[in-house]
DNA sequence: AAAATAATTTAGGCAAGGCTAAATTTTACA
DNA sequence: TGTAAAATTTAGCCTTGCCTAAATTATTTT
C-alpha cells in the first residue's frame, strides 16, 4: 500500500535528517513536522512495527530509515523534485516559489505523471535548486559536490546546488546571481569569522558561513 | 477555511446531480462517492449546519447547494476541467485517461497555480470532454448544447461535449471520430429503439439512445 | 388501506493522526 | 557526582470521515 501524505512526509524528512549519518532525533522531526514531539513519538512507533518495518527505532535514540523506508522516501523525493523542475520550467514559477506547490503535489501524482514530466523535462539529473532527483529505480546519484565554505583563497568552481535555504535566501542569491551553474572565484577568506569574498559575473560579494554553508560547488 | 477534500468531492457530485433542478438524494450521492448511504447522511448533516451552510437539507428530501456550497462546487470544478485540459495539452494523455489524475490533483493546487495554467491555455471555455470550465469568478457559463438524442433525420450540427461516458466509452467515441468539434448530420432516426443513425467524416454509424443521450451538440 | 419494499436516518464503533499534561529518561553542568 | 534542564515517552483525549446494524420513514404494490 503506498503510505499517507503524513507518513510520505516523515519518511522524507527523515531521509534528510539522516543523510549526515546520525539517526534523526523526535525533536528535530518535530520541528521540520510542525507536529508536536509526542504525537511524533507515536507514528514513529507505528511506522517501526509495520510488517515491513519503515524505521529502525530505539526508545530515546531516534530513527533511521530502513531500506523500506528508504525506497518510499526516495519515491516521495523524486516526485518532488521532479514537480519542481517542471513547475519551473513550464509554468513559470521562480525558484523560490515551487517548493510548496511541490509539497502539497507530490503526494497525489501517479506514476504515470511522474513518467510523463521525467520525460517531457528530458530526465533531468537535477532541481530548479541544483539537488539530484533519485532515478527512476530509486537511487539517489553519488553526490560529488562540495560547500562553498570549504574553499579558500584562488578556488574557483560551478554552483551545483543551493541546499536548506528559506525563500528569502533564495531571491536574495538569485539578485546576486548567485545560482545553480554560476562560476564563481573565492578572492579571500577571513579565518576569524569564516567570511569568504567571492566573485560572481564581475561581481564581488562577501557571504558568512550560514550562506557559505548553504551553497555546494563543483571544483574545477 | 477550504474545504477538505472530501467534502470538495461531496459539493461537486451534489453540483452534478442537481443540475437538472432537483434536489440529491442521499442514496444517489452515496452511488457516486462509493461511500455508504449512512455516512453520506452524516456528512450532509454536518455541511447543512455549518455556519454559513454549504448545503440546504431537510430529512429525507435530498440536497441543494447554498450559493456558498454552489460557489465551492464550481471552485473544484473548475480545478478539475483546467486540469484536465492541461494534461492533455502538455503531457500528452488522451482524453480518457486524464479523469482519475484530475481528480486527485485537484484538491491540492493552489490558485496561484490555476492561474497560471489558465493563463498558459488561453483562458480555455471547455476541457477535452467539451464540458464548460467555470469562469474564473466562478460563474458556470450557460450551456447551449441540445443532445444529438434530440436530432432527427437530416439535422446536422458540431459536437460540443460529451457527458458522463466512461473511459470505455470515450475509447469506443474516439475511434467512431465523435469527439468535440467533429461535424455530424443525422441521416436516421427509428422511433422505435430511438436509434439514430449519423454520419461523421464519410462514415456511418448506428446510435443507442445511451450513447446519444451522452453527446451533446451545437446545432446548425 | 395494508403490507411489503425501498430509502433514509440513528446509534455505536473504529482508524488515522493530531493535541496537552504528566511521567520518565538522558544529558549537561556546577 | 548530584542535580537541573532538556528530550522523549506515556496516557488520555479530540476531530474527521468512514463503517455496520438497527430503527424509522416514504413509496409501491397488492
Ligand atoms: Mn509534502
Ligand atoms: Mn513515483
Ligand atoms: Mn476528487
Ligand atoms: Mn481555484
Amino acid at each position: 500500500m503506498k503510505p499517507s501524505t503524513s507518513i510520505q512526509d516523515y519518511l522524507k524528512r527523515i531521509y534528510e535528517l539522516t543523510e549526515n549519518g546520525s539517526p534523526a532525533s523526535t525533536n528535530d522531526l518535530a520541528r521540520e513536522l510542525n507536529i508536536k514531539p509526542a504525537s511524533v513519538t507515536g507514528m514513529i512507533q507505528k511506522l517501526a512495527n509495520e510488517k515491513p518495518a519503515l524505521l529502525e527505532y530505539q526508545k530515546h535514540q531516534g530513527v533511521t530509515l530502513t531500506s523500506a523506508g528508504k525506497k518510499a522516501a526516495l519515491e516521495v523525493i523524486r516526485h518532488h523534485r521532479l514537480l519542481e523542475t517542471w513547475l519551473v520550467q513550464t509554468l513559470g514559477y521562480s525558484w523560490d516559489e515551487v517548493h510548496e506547490e511541490a509539497e502539497r503535489l507530490e503526494h497525489v501524482i501517479s506514476e504515470d505523471f511522474e513518467r510523463r514530466i521525467a520525460a517531457a523535462l528530458g530526465h533531468p539529473l537535477r532541481d530548479p535548486h541544483g539537488e539530484l532527483i533519485p532515478t527512476a529505480d530509486l537511487k539517489m546519484p553519488l553526490d560529488d559536490s562540495t560547500p562553498l565554505s570549504a574553499l579558500r583563497k584562488n578556488q574557483t568552481g560551478k554552483i551545483l546546488c543551493i541546499k536548506g535555504a528559506d525563500a528569502d535566501l533564495l531571491r536574495h542569491l538569485d539578485e546576486l546571481g548567485l545560482t545553480p551553474n554560476a562560476m564563481i572565484e573565492v578572492t579571500d577568506y577571513s579565518p576569524f569569522d569564516h567570511n569568504l569574498t567571492i566573485k560572481v559575473e564581475k561581481k564581488t560579494h562577501v557571504l558568512g558561513l550560514s550562506v557559505t554553508s548553504k551553497i555546494f560547488i563543483e571544483q574545477k
